[in-house]
DNA sequence: AGCACGCCGACT
DNA sequence: GTCGGCGTGCTC
């Protein structure tokens, strides 16, 4: 019967923190008041309340379900921008996570337990408002000088501040009792260019500031202005700006970031997550100054908690950030940039495993922004959109200053092992070029991507190599430490003396890393300053900022790394790049293998000459005629492009395709590859609209003494290819705990 | 993800 | 006889 007297019951839709759980409906009682789209409720579930976010603020009653109350409203008034709801929930369909684990990304870190926000707060001292002849009054030379720092500064003094000066807490307690200043507290942002107590000499500290625009070059001039036009026209789009190493793209951020905030536009500056994010979070701070807002993993809690409020009060108008910072909830975004837009670092690989970069262009299309995808080595998705039409192209060709790329010469070490034997880490053609630069006091950068001081282990009686017990991968051998370490599950052990299989006493070891690479540099160059970088020496917080300022500093001659040393960095004083086993990483059974490194050597290369004296590298490598080193060493992206695109398109992997990696793990290969093998034939059966090619067992089949087996969906439409996938999953309820589902995998091992 | 329920092994 | 191992199923 319907009654004016009943009032219509609201209910809400609600994203819970868990995996794989739809969108849960729950009555809200009219005494807890409104709560709206975005806001974060305390709800029941199960035994338990968790906190949610609605999505829903005026749902419909399911079916069937029996609908439970509310139990408390956490926000009146959206604590996430509906936009960015709008945004979590695409991300949880798209990348099959559902949105629980996708609302959960997009929270600030502290906010997902649903505590009330918590600032800090410090003690602002001002000069009570009484005569001034009181205070000539003031006995105690200590209680004088606090007065005379406190009238030089008619705003008042932050309590640390005064403590800096020499004025005790107790000097300003005294004061106070006697009402002859004032004692307030105010909230203080934390900020991360700031150390504790804001002398700004912290771990962000900046250089010399601020910094103003640099004059551009013709070409830049035309790539900004092509990218303003598109930015100025106000709706979607998107860009992808290739530009080679040195050629300046960072300038042409921000002077197209200083253009749309000047018109009022929001600015959102994506990085990837290497050792260098501070450095470029520190450039944009220099030139925008306070409007700026940092968010990435480098942050405290605290830290990152207060810039994430600054963004939501609307007190910043430009955040840079790493992957989970498209999420900032910035309101009227008209630019975003993504630089390095072809690292892998933007893809999470953990639920829900989006691509920031992905995420970024949806989110330009849902706010009608222009994205700007920059890189010097593009990935093979983005540039099959360019030249589909789909994203505007421009570009970049020369570096800054009319510098030169390095010329770089592949070294066959085939040759070398021949005539010196397998262990050969440094070739002669790269200690002769070290040689020069040592001369001539110019710093060299030698890039080895594999760790450690020896691959393997192995006995010369039945050949059998040292394993980790727990995952199927060699163990590595590590000198500083003397033990073999497996790097996919952190297991250690003492290096044994004796074969595990035969009891051989003859052990040997074979293959080299960085540490093995150090040391060999060290003994070849006994007067060189050498440094190492990599995941083993860099532990400690802040060491890698050490060795890169003594790298600037001039206070290393030679520095020895993985990856890490090959991205971003600007050293002038860097004439010379060795790369030693440029082919680390081609063996590997994924269809990125060529892509990564050429992306690498190119990326590394890209590090020498960047100061007035052209740069020079070496490259050795065993497969000198692989097309993705010839390319990189010619830095002849649009050949590599060229060669790879073809191999993706018979191979049928992306671009050319869709993909969809499917892992399930068992307790046996034999019991995860049946599962897979299951859930592949009602994926088959389900969609007849895309292939499914497996199971097979996962590249690295044990991992942490689980198995894993794994099929691949390829297609053209990724909707009825989840669609398909999702029916699958639905028929074996059993298997979801031990599924990982990657849509758009950026590797398949 | 929690958390409860439930059904088999070694102990106060 | 119980405490507790983690398999399975559910959460509006």
């Amino acid at each position: 019967v319907p009654s004016s007297l009943t009032a219509p019951e609201r209910l809400v839709a609600v994203a819970v923190p868990v995996p794989g759980l739809g969108l849960l409906t729950y009555r809200v009682p009219p005494a807890l008041g409104d709560a709206p789209k975005g806001a974060r409720v305390r709800v029941p579930l199960g035994t338990r309340v968790v906190t949610g976010c609605v999505v829903d603020p005026d749902a419909t009653p399911p079916a069937d379900a029996i609908l439970r109350d509310v139990s408390a409203v956490v926000d009146h008034r959206p604590f996430l921008p509906a936009s960015i709801v709008d945004l979590a929930l695409w991300v949880g369909e798209y990348y099959m996570a559902g949105p629980g684990d996708a609302l959960t990304v997009a929270m600030p870190p502290a906010a997902r337990e649903g505590r009330a926000s918590s600032f800090r707060t410090v003690a602002r001292v001002t000069l009570a408002p009484v005569p001034g002849a009181s205070l000539d009054d003031v006995r105690g030379p200590k209680q004088r000088e606090a007065v005379r720092h406190l009238r030089a500064h008619p705003e008042g003094l932050a309590l640390p501040a005064l403590v800096r000066l020499g004025v005790g807490a107790a000097t300003v307690r005294s004061l106070a009792d006697r009402g002859l200043v004032v004692l307030a507290q105010e909230v203080v942002f934390r900020d991360p260019f700031d150390d504790e107590d804001g002398r700004g000499s912290g771990r962000w500290a900046l250089g010399p500031a601020p910094d103003s625009e640099r004059a551009l070059t013709a070409e830049q001039e035309r790539a900004l202005a092509a990218l303003e036009n598109l930015r100025a026209g106000g709706g979607f789009r998107t860009a992808l700006l290739h530009g080679v190493t040195g050629s300046g793209k960072t300038e042409l951020y921000l002077q197209l970031a200083a253009r749309a905030s000047a018109g009022g536009q929001h600015v959102l500056m994506l990085v990837p997550e290497i050792a260098l994010t501070p450095a470029a979070a520190g450039i944009f701070r220099r030139r925008f100054g306070s409007r700026v807002a940092i968010q990435h993993s480098g942050l405290s809690t605290g830290e990152r908690h207060d810039q994430w409020h600054l963004i939501r009060r609307g007190d910043v108008d430009i955040v840079v950030g790493t992957r989970s910072a498209v999420f900032a909830p910035l309101e009227r975004v008209g630019l975003i940039v993504v630089d390095e837009e072809h690292e892998s670092s933007y893809k999470q690989e953990e639920s829900p495993r989006y691509n920031g970069r992905d995420v970024a262009v949806m989110r330009g299309r849902m706010e009608s922004a222009l994205v700007v995808l920059g890189s010097a080595t593009p990935s093979l998705e983005s540039f099959a959109n360019a030249k589909a039409g789909r994203y505007e192209l421009v570009r970049l060709t020369r570096r800054v200053a009319d510098r030169p790329l390095a010329t770089v010469r592949i070294v066959d070490m085939r040759q070398e092992f021949a005539a010196r034997g397998p262990d050969v880490t440094l070739g002669t053609e790269l200690v002769a070029a070290i040689d020069r630069r040592l001369a001539k006091r110019e710093q060299t950068l030698v890039l080895l991507n594999r760790r450690g001081f020896a691959t393997v282990i192995f006995c010369r009686q039945c050949a059998a190599s040292l394993e980790c017990p727990h995952c199927s991968v060699s163990l590595t051998y590590h000198r500083a430490s003397r033990r073999v370490r497996c790097h996919y599950c952190d297991y250690a052990a003492a290096v044994p003396t004796r074969c595990g299989e035969c009891g051989g006493e003859f052990l040997e070891q074979s293959g080299f890393g960085t540490e093995r690479l150090e040391a060999d540099v060290r003994a070849r160059f006994p007067g060189a300053r050498v440094r190492r970088v990599d995941r083993d020496t860099i532990r400690r917080r802040g060491a890698i900022g050490e060795v890169l300022r003594g790298l600037a500093a001039g206070e290393v001659d030679i520095l020895v790394g993985t990856q890490m040393i090959a991205k971003g960095h600007d050293f002038p004083a860097v004439t010379l790049v060795g790369v030693v086993s440029a082919d680390v990483g081609l063996g590997l059974a994924d269809f990125r293998a060529s892509e990564r490194t050429f992306q690498l050597i190119t990326q590394v290369v890209g590090r020498a000459g960047r100061g007035d004296v052209p740069g020079e590298a070496v490259v050795q490598t065993l497969y000198p005629d692989h097309y993705s080193i010839r390319a990189a060493a010619a830095q002849d992206y649009t050949a590599f492009a060229a060669r790879e695109g073809e191999f993706r398109a018979t191979m049928q992997y992306p671009p050319a395709v869709a993909l969809i990696n499917v892992v399930v793990k068992g307790r046996t290969l034999d019991a995860a590859l049946a599962d897979a093998g299951d859930l592949a034939v009602r994926v088959r059966d389900a969609g007849p609209k895309g292939r499914v090619i497996g199971p097979a067992p996962a590249a690295m089949s044990k991992i942490k003494d689980e198995y894993r087996a794994q099929f691949f969906i390829k297609g053209v439409r990724r909707a009825a290819m989840r669609r398909a996938l999702m029916a699958a999953i639905d028929a074996r309820p059993d298997l979801k705990r031990r599924l990982i589902v990657d849509v758009d995998p950026m590797s398949v091992l």
